[in-house]
DNA sequence: CGTTCCCTTGAGTAGTTTCAATACTTGTGG
DNA sequence: CCACAAGTATTGAAACTACTCAAGGGAACG
């Protein structure tokens, strides 16, 4: 089903996979995917769109990882992490200025499109509509980050971590069975829970002990998933790509 | 200057005031304003919209607090407030179903948009920008609540979370001098800053031994404004009202 | 005048941080 | 191919922060 939908849109195949898709004709499909005017592909940690900088573009992630951080008191703190076909900086296109800083992780493919393009392409309503929703995804996640911030440890944090980038890449076609691989260091996941990265080593070895999951440079490796998210308390319903939230029909109707 | 603009619209007057509300015509301000087909008040705690229902209207908070919950085993956890001029929840027009809980705090007045007319509305896209824009700003108080909670102890995180409704009712015209007056008590508090209340308790006692603010029954006495916000490490600019991401002529640019 | 909701206090336990020090890994230049 | 440097991961001990359980106090409202 997806596999022709990645052969004739390969830069945006993704964007809304598992979730809108469903829901865009093959002619917004085709219009979004001409909204990519380039693309590059970078290695190691590079800005994408930084903190207070006017913005011109939004950027697509196509391959490879994506963190948005704030640095205060000299100190990082990540706010989230994108995965491929996230359309990592769109909101930028109304905000204008972001309040964080967007950098891939690793290596990375990305594709630019500008705002001018945006614009046109808003004219259509119901394609403004599911860019729209693309935006308002992103902070049904950041609600859920301050719900697992406010209510778990750091060893359950992490956990929770770990679950919603298998499930967002298994929304998106790239989970595997066993776990995941990602350039995450110790220290981005220290970061992304809001403990020390001496914490969290503790808290991954915690993991490994009680046999939920094995984090080695990157890899996690996971023998049995339920186990991790029932330890997480993990519920992929925010994601609205299963479960109750899922859009059906509606969106249209109105 | 805002009170032509709160005679004239009584109702949404002070929906994106002291942030994008300078960069609306007179004409836009009078068509939100006629979005709103009913006004309510209600007293105590009102459901608006619950998780997981379908959204068939929005709602302008006209008058009151109003918080977004969530419920995990029992407990609750708040993943926001919201004040005056907040059209609290806008997003439900592109998600269709919450993934919280919108409830009313204390006595509040309410204007009902239906999905219908909002519609209609973004038909125009400097007008759906302008709501898109919105929901936005949302997110970005999301991510500022993410960097606090992985950053501050308890203490300064309801520091912070004075500091940032006093700065919100600021924007929309109805911040005070000495401190504010709302309906929240001690386990909401707690609830925003993700501990206890009886933590919380003791949190607020320190901030008063240290002379920056009283909190007696839901009212906040502050002696020394600046000193408060030293303290929580608060800076407004996220609220993009102030300070270098405020939004300039750039908005209708593109 | 009692009930209910809200606030307060104490003591023991669990979770997290800090500081200091030590290993492991990977890539680079000699 | 080895030695080194830089980045990353690990460990221990003491101090701090927050949680839980248990009990009591105070104000508001019928």
């Amino acid at each position: 089903m997806s596999q022709h939908d990645l052969d004739r849109h390969p830069l945006t195949g993704r964007f809304l996979m598992g979730r809108l898709r469903h829901g865009m004709t093959e002619d917004e499909k085709d219009l979004i995917e001409a909204l990519v005017e380039e693309t590059v592909t970078v290695s190691g940690p590079t800005v994408v769109l930084a903190r207070g900088v006017l913005a011109e573009r939004s950027t697509m992630l196509i391959e490879g990882y994506i963190l948005r951080t704030v640095t205060e008191n000299g100190r990082r703190y990540i706010v989230g992490i994108n995965v491929p076909g996230d359309f990592v900086d769109l909101h930028s296109f109304a905000l204008k200025r972001l309040d964080h800083d967007v950098i891939t992780l690793g290596d990375a493919r990305l594709g630019y499109v500008s705002h001018r393009r945006l614009s046109q392409a808003i004219r259509d309503p119901h394609l403004a509509r599911i860019l729209w929703f693309a935006t308002l995804l992103d902070a049904a996640v950041h609600r859920e980050w301050i719900v697992k911030l406010e209510q778990l440890t750091a060893v359950k944090r992490v956990a929770h971590v770990f679950c919603e980038i298998w499930h967002r890449l298994d929304l998106v076609g790239l989970g595997r069975r066993d776990g995941l691989r990602t350039p995450l260091i110790q220290a981005d996941l220290a970061d992304m829970c809001g403990t020390t990265a001496i914490h969290m080593n503790r808290a991954l070895r915690q993991l490994k002990k009680e046999g939920l999951g094995e984090f080695r440079r990157g890899a996690l490796y996971v023998p049995d998933r339920a186990a991790l998210e029932g330890f997480a308390g993990f519920d992929p319903t925010y994601l609205y790509g299963t479960g109750e939230l899922r859009l059906r029909d509606e969106f249209d109707a109105t």
